[in-house]
RNA sequence: GGGGAGGUGGCCGAGCGGUUAAUGGCAGCAGACUGUAAAUCUGCCGGUCUUGCACCUACGGAGGUUCGAACCCUCCCCUCCCCA
């Protein structure tokens, strides 16, 4: 475990994948005093509470905080509590509406269950900003505030294009890079870890830093994982991300789901290959899908445990290159009222489609199909009874009727 | 304080008195094809049922004018710009 004397390793880690360091020279500065000294680095990364789930893209940040972890640093990981309130505005076109303080605190816990799968909890420090924060008087803040001005604020992107395109900016977003900087105070962060977007909220806690006499902190900056869909930056509320809560199949999937290019990528930021093996996918010497279902069987495995990736890869190749059934089928039960019901009302009923009219779309469209037959009279009206009902090429559903 | 521009379906964005449940794009879903839930092509894409071209819900909110309003009027809420 103990690295943290050997530089030359230590310095290809932490550049490994990283999209920008600010700067390389101060990094090295620390690492070599880090190891004279035998005192490990502070490392910080912040989280926003604002979104409960943690996807496949938040990872690419905590692995890069379990690396520094395996290098014997200290991990500082950041619960952004009181800043969550406010909501950052990084890369927002308008102002997001602010989380009551028990919706954060809900987050929070769920945040860190969910990091536990990447990050050794024993050996990360877990603070929350409000720690501080909800204790500074309106004095201090406004110290902190007049640490900053209107036209530094406006230099970062989104606020200029929000500013241009005439879309609202509150004051309190003007807060959230100050109070995020401020955290770096705090904390007397060495090292501060992000995506790109939030380079300009690091510069702030540099710049913080400097004006409250310390030392300021080392950016080190990781590239932005695009979702499923392959252009937007992977989010929730875009819904193209891959939770790593979610279900194994799911995970398999939705991996599987990415485009060809995008692999490549993922491959880049997420997975353990080596360059090497990186460099034979992106030059077709192994078969697009099968480099495919090996990411996303080691996904898989990281997220449920060894084993789980092959389970799922299992289950997905029974499922579609053989088109046979699945192993595991949920099972829904309608209560049954008359002698006969439309099926596009049934699939209503057992959830399979949002409404009678989607279900009616369904059948019309030759998406579904009752024990292995196709139906495609869209007033096909079924009776009581046990049915296998798959749904397009992946939902089934087993209905059981339960006559009243 | 004064003047002006806007708020449309998950998002973007047309429409500006009458087949407008509302053009188009994105997302989503289904089918075909395939090397995969890649790519490509095609179709669907508010709800209900007595399936009529029916009824209900919907164009920031509340009223009003009209046979009829997302489109006109009044008030309110919200956003932005210019001037002070």
């Amino acid at each position: 475990m103990n690295k943290i004397n050997d530089f030359d390793s230590q310095l290809e880690t932490i550049l490994r994948g990283a999209a920008e360091i600010i700067s390389e020279e101060d990094l090295k500065k620390k690492l070599q005093r880090s190891i004279a000294e035998n005192k490990p680095l502070r490392v910080k990364a912040g989280f926003d509470p604002t979104a409960p789930d943690l996807h496949i893209g938040h990872t690419v940040l905590l692995q890069k905080m379990k690396q520094f972890q395996d290098l014997g640093h200290q991990v500082i990981f950041l619960i952004g509590d009181f800043t969550g309130m406010i909501g950052d505005p990084t890369g927002k076109l308008q102002t997001r509406p602010p989380l009551t303080p028990g919706q954060v605190q809900s987050n929070a816990r769920t945040y860190m269950e969910q990091v536990g799968k990447i990050l050794d909890i024993s050996r990360t420090t877990v603070e929350f900003n409000s720690r501080w924060m909800s204790k500074m008087s309106s004095t201090d803040l406004m110290q902190l505030a007049g640490k900053y001005t209107v036209a530094r604020m406006l230099e970062r992107d989104d606020f200029q294009k929000r500013f241009r395109e005439q879309r609202p900016i509150s004051i309190h977003e003007f807060l959230y890079p100050l109070i995020q900087g401020f955290d770096s105070v705090a904390l007397s962060a060495d090292v501060e870890l992000g995506g790109t977007d939030q380079k300009f909220n690091l510069l702030v806690g540099r710049e913080l830093q400097k004006e409250y006499g310390q030392e300021p902190q080392t950016l080190v900056m990781m590239p932005l994982l695009e979702g499923t869909d392959g252009i937007n930056k992977m989010s929730k509320s875009l819904n193209n991300y891959i939770g790593i809560c979610e279900e194994p199949g799911e995970i398999f999937g939705k991996v599987m789901s990415i485009s060809d290019s995008m692999m490549v990528r993922y491959y880049e930021l997420l997975s353990d290959a080596t360059i090497d093996e990186i460099r034979k996918i992106k030059t077709n010497q192994v078969h697009p899908m099968e480099a495919k279902k090996a990411l996303a069987e080691e996904l898989v495995d990281r997220f449920h445990g060894k084993g789980a990736g092959k389970k799922a890869r299992d289950e997905f190749e029974r499922q579609f290159s053989k088109g046979e059934i699945p192993e595991e089928i949920p099972e829904v039960t309608v209560e049954w009222e008359v002698a006969s019901m439309p099926l596009a009302k049934v699939m209503h009923l057992s959830g399979v489609a949002a409404s009678i009219g989607e279900g009616k779309r369904l059948i019309k469209q030759g998406g579904v199909e009752i024990d292995g037959i196709r139906r495609t009279d869209p007033e096909l009206r079924v009776g009581p009874g046990n049915y296998l009902l798959k749904v397009g090429k992946r939902r089934y559903v087993k209905i059981r009727t339960n006559q009243i």
